[in-house]
DNA sequence: TACTAATCGAGACGGTACGTCGTGTCTTGAC
DNA sequence: GTCAAGACACGACGTACCGTCTCGATTAGTA
C-alpha cells in the first residue's frame, strides 16, 4: 500500500526540488538520491508531479500556526510575515517558490497548490470571526478577498518583482488593506490601529 | 544581426508555449513550426528561456492601454480589469500565466517577469500622479503597494486559487485597497461603496 | 551482459559497411536497419569504430580455412588465393577493404587489424611447421616475412594500385618469394615447382 | 585561376592531417588555420579528399630519390629503407599513413594514391633497367611484383600488424625476395644470404 | 591611374549526425 | 507483495560540420 521507503523518496524529491528548481528535478535523481529503483518511483506515482504533489502535502515545512493576537491587525500581521517568511527563508523558500511556480504548468500540481490555499483559508477563518466578534471587521468584509490581496502582494514583490521584502512591508500591507490608501488628510490613514474605532 | 525568419520563431514560440505550456513547448517543435532549422534557433538563443525572453518581450499581447478615466478608482478599475482579462482571457492568458509561471522556474525569464511589471509600473505612474493632484490620494500613500495588493490579489486568485473571477472582483479589489475593509458600519459618503461599506 | 538483437545490429553494420564504405556509415543508420534505436547501440558500443571491431571479430565471411596440399608451394598459393579472394570479391571485399581502410584511422579497428593478422598467422603456423618438416624451408626462414610479403603484394596490388590480379598473380608472387627473382639463367627460376627438389 | 593563399590552405590541411588524423580533420578546421574563410577553400575544391588530393600532390614530404648504389640489392634495399622511414618516421609518417588508409574510403585519394604508386613506380624503371644490364635480373623477372612484395610486407607490418620494423627488416625482404626463402641447405654463394642461408 | 575582373570575408542558412539525458515501460528473478 | 536490476523505444537535447548562398569589400592586372 506504500513504498517501503516512501520518506526517503520524498525527502528526497523536496531537497532537488530545493536545490535543483522544478524543472532540472528528475525522476532518476530522486531514485539515486533515495536509494531506491527508478521502477519503484514509478510503481507508486504516475508522474514528477504526482510524486511533488504528496511530498508538498506530507511537508510540515509548508504548515503555518494560526495566530490570536487579540486584533485582527495583528492577526492579520502575524500571518502574512508567516507567510513572508515561507517566500523567502531557505530552504522551504525554495520548495515553496519553486512547487508554486511549478503549479501554472502542472494540473497536478495545481491541485495540490490549490489545496493548499483552501486549507490555509479554511484554518484562517477563525480569525476572521474573531475580529466579526469584535467589531473589528464589517459584515459584508469578504476574508477571501483580504487574504488574496495580503497574499498576492507578498507574492507578487518576491517573485515577480523579484525585490527584497523591507522591514515594514507586511505591516504596511496590512494597514492598507484595512484601513484604505485614499482620502489624504484623513485621520485613519497610515497610522498603528484605531481598530474598532 | 537578427534571424530572417524572426517572427516567424517567435510567433511559434509563443503560439506552442500557449497551447503545450512552457514545460511541453521544445525547440525543436519551435523550429518545426516555423520553418526554420533547430540549428538555426539555437545560433540567435542559447536557450528555451532566452526564446521566450525575447518572443514575450516583442509581443503586442502583453501589452497594455495607461487609462484616464478621471479618478484614481476608474483607473485602477480599468488597469485590474486589463490584468484580469490578460490572466483569463485565451490565448494571451496561456501565454501570460505559462510564461510568469515559468519564470520561478528560470533565471532569464525571471528577469523578464520584473522587465515586465518595471515596465508596467513605469507606464503606471501618471495614474497616482494626477490622482495626487485630484487629491485623491494621500502623499504618504506607496504606489508599488497599491499595485503589488491589486495585481497579486488577481493572480493569486486565478492561477493559486483557480476559482473564477466574479463579475465584481476587480471592483471590490479596488473598493478594498482604496477604502479598507475594516470599521465596520463606517459610513462612507461620495462612491458606490461595497466592500467595507 | 548482450544486446538482445546483438546479431541484427552487428550484421546490420557490416551490411551498411560495405554498402557505404567506413565514412558514410553512421551509428544512426545501424541503429534503423536493425530496427533498435540508437541509444541502444550507445549503451553496449562507444564508437563506431568499436562496434565495427565486434562486427568483424564475430564475422564467419573473414575466416579461413588451413590448407593442407602437401607442399609449402601448394599452401601457400591457397593461402594467397584466399586473401586474394577476400579482398577482391563482393560483398566480403567491401567489408575487408574498407574495414583495413579504415583501422589506419581508427586505434579501436587498428587493434581489431592487428588481431585479425595475428590470429590467422597463428593459424598458418602448421603450414610452416610442415614444410619444415618435408625439408622445404630453411630452419633459419622467417615464416611471418613470407606472408608480409606475400599478402601485402595483394594488398598494395588490389587497393593502392587498384590493378586486377591476374590469373597468374598469386603463383607468381608465390615462386618469387620461395625461389627468389635474382639470378637470369638459373634454372629454378620461372617453372612451377620443383618443391623440396 | 588559384586561391591567394594556396600554399598555406594546403600547408594546413597537410598538419592537420598529420595532427587529427583523416576523419577528424575538417574543412572548417583548414579554414581556420590558414586564416582563409570556409567558402574560400569550397570555392577551389569539392571536398575534403580533393583537398588533400591537391596537397598530397604538392608535397615534397613524400617524394624520393632514385637510388643507384651499383647493384639491385643495394638500390632496392635504399628504396625500401626509404619507404619504411615514409611509414615510420613523423610527421611525413603520420600524413603518408592517414592518406593512404582514407584512400580506401575516398575514390578521389584512391586516385592520388594510384598515381603516387605509378609515378614512383616510373621513377623506379632505371633500377631494373641497370639490374638487367648488370645481368642481376632474369630478363622474365617482374618489377612491379618485386616492389609490391617489398613495399606491401612494409605496409602490412608496419600498419596492421603495428609492429616495428627491426633493424634488418629491410634486408632481409629484399634478400628473400632476390634469392627465396626455400631450399634449406642451399649453398648459394656471392652474397651475404641471411634469409634462406 | 582608374577600371574591371577575379577573388575574397562575412554571415546566415538547411541539413545530417553526433553522443547524451531523461522518460516511461517491460521482464526477470530475488526477498 | 514488493522490490532491484537491467534492457528498451522514444523524444529531445545542444553541438559540430557539412555544403550552399548572398552580399559587399578587396585585390590585382590591364587599359
Amino acid at each position: 500500500m506504500a513504498p517501503r521507503k516512501k520518506d526517503d523518496i520524498l525527502n528526497a524529491a523536496l531537497r532537488l526540488l530545493a536545490e535543483k528548481g522544478y524543472e532540472r528535478l528528475t525522476i532518476e535523481g530522486v531514485a539515486e538520491l533515495s536509494g531506491v529503483n527508478k521502477t519503484t518511483i514509478y510503481r507508486w506515482w504516475p508522474s514528477k508531479a504526482a510524486l511533488l504533489g504528496t511530498a508538498l502535502v506530507e511537508a510540515q515545512e509548508l504548515g503555518f500556526d494560526v495566530p490570536d493576537t487579540g486584533s485582527l491587525r495583528g492577526d492579520l500581521h502575524a500571518l502574512l510575515d508567516g507567510l513572508a517568511w515561507l517566500l523567502t527563508t531557505p530552504p522551504a523558500a525554495d520548495i515553496a517558490v519553486a512547487a508554486l511556480g511549478a503549479a501554472v504548468n502542472s494540473p497536478e500540481l495545481a491541485e495540490a497548490a490549490k489545496g493548499f490555499f483552501a486549507d490555509r483559508f479554511a484554518r484562517e477563518q477563525p480569525i476572521f470571526e474573531r475580529a466579526r466578534e469584535r467589531g473589528e471587521l464589517a459584515d459584508s468584509a469578504d476574508p477571501m478577498m483580504i487574504m488574496d490581496l495580503l497574499a498576492g502582494a507578498v507574492w507578487l514583490r518576491v517573485v515577480f518583482r523579484q525585490l527584497p521584502l523591507d522591514d515594514g512591508f507586511t505591516e504596511r500591507a496590512v494597514n492598507a488593506v484595512l484601513d484604505g490608501v485614499g482620502r489624504p488628510g484623513d485621520p485613519r490613514a497610515g497610522r498603528p490601529a484605531r481598530a474598532g474605532g
